[in-house]
DNA sequence: AAAAGTCCTTGATATAAATCAAACGATTAG
DNA sequence: CTAATCGTTTGATTTATATCAAGGACTTTT
């Protein structure tokens, strides 16, 4: 993963991985109080990492998919504080983290690639404060989904279309509304000719109106 | 901070710290865009942290105080994504990084531990999501004051009164509602008798009914 | 001590999203 | 093939919070 690597360092780093690990869909790779011994590198399928209440209520707290790693919650306290699980079969890599914390005093380059990872992830649930905090529905949506087509386009995938991997609800938790709400949006986006929806499937028609409304002043005209 | 370490290994700790700096209320220990080179620990006073929307709309991310670490948003590229202000007069340690990161690497004890504080930080930005996506006011602002006494409490004040250092605007920022909304739910938990509110000056007159509203389920008694 | 500036409280009204409800479409099971 | 289940859409209504507005309390300045 990172790089600036040699080659004799790469066969080093292959050390952190212990072995993989099949999810099948609906399963979880780990859950709220489980022990924690290792970080997931995921290699293939796609997560959500939800928290829950006393009282039930869900939150999901992230949608995960190849190349990220999930399992960082657990460091604090030796305990997962969530739930990950996979939304479409999946394999990851388990990385033991007695082993990430060993080769990093020895790796200087893999250490900053793990601070790294860790800062992103602080910085990314800075942008969902906010976005919990401060947007309406409508802004969340187009948020959500251009933030998940930029990652899916970076992975070799279209920059336009998807299959969704979550249900409106999961969405809906996630973003802090209801699926009727995320429904609605969805038509709404769509009459308004901006996307087009098909169940899972959505297709950016207009991608400059969508991060118009995610940031009103980005695409402003100088007039 | 961290515990289980020799005396020897005290004095090199010591290293990570080059200086010491002020912070005047009001001003900013970094802001949005600042190159990052250092974490910060707050060895006294108190501090808001927070981003802005290109359309000036503000979110409050946290409120900091002694001896805790700020900065971290900065690792991941390089620069600060948020501003750190002072909301009294402040004195941190400045830590720079690369000094956390050499010294990480000769003393596990101190990689482990910034581990544990950035883990500590995803998990509380997780809470916060929990919070923002699914909480009603007066469950918010109860969460917020049961925390904001208990780490007051852990620093050896009171664990039922305390003066906030935050107006009434700043914590409906972090809480994702107006201050009108923080005002009279501030009025609700006092006419209920569960607080007594004067100002900044708050008390808890009846912490059980302050968690049982901020958690329904862990107070039930057994039918 | 008076004036000015913040910050806070409270009331009246508006509104975005939630809730309740029903029907529809797609997929799975029998 | 039909029934059942799950996820989705849409409509009607409610509700929690936002917004708008005014006055009050405290703090700082002069």
């Amino acid at each position: 993963m990172p790089i600036g690597l040699e080659v004799d360092d790469m066969k080093k780093l292959d050390e952190v991985v212990a072995t993989r690990r099949q999810v099948k869909q609906g399963q979880m790779l780990f859950s709220n109080g489980d022990a924690f011994t290792s970080l997931y590198a995921i290699r293939t399928g796609f997560f959500k990492t939800c928290v829950a209440n006393e009282d039930g209520r869900e939150q999901v707290t992230g949608f995960q998919m190849a190349g990220e790693i999930i399992g960082l919650d657990g460091i604090v306290s030796d305990q997962h504080s969530c739930n990950a699980v996979a939304l479409e079969d999946a394999e990851v890599c388990v990385m033991p983290f007695a082993n990430v914390e060993e080769l990093s005093r020895e790796f200087p380059v893999l250490q900053r690639h793990v601070h790294k990872v860790m800062s992103r992830e602080i910085v990314r649930e800075n942008g969902m404060m906010m976005m919990l905090g401060n947007m309406r529905a409508e802004e969340r949506l187009a948020a959500f989904l251009l933030n998940l087509v930029q990652r899916l386009h970076a992975r070799g995938f279209s920059q336009s279309e998807m299959i969704l991997r979550m249900t409106r609800e999961e969405i809906g938790s996630y973003l802090g509304l209801k699926l009727e709400t995320i429904s609605r949006t969805f038509s709404k986006l769509s009459d308004d000719g901006i996307i087009e929806v098909k169940q899972r499937y959505v297709k950016i028609l207009a991608p400059d109106e969508l991060k118009k409304i995610f940031n009103p002043q980005s695409c402003q005209t100088v007039i």
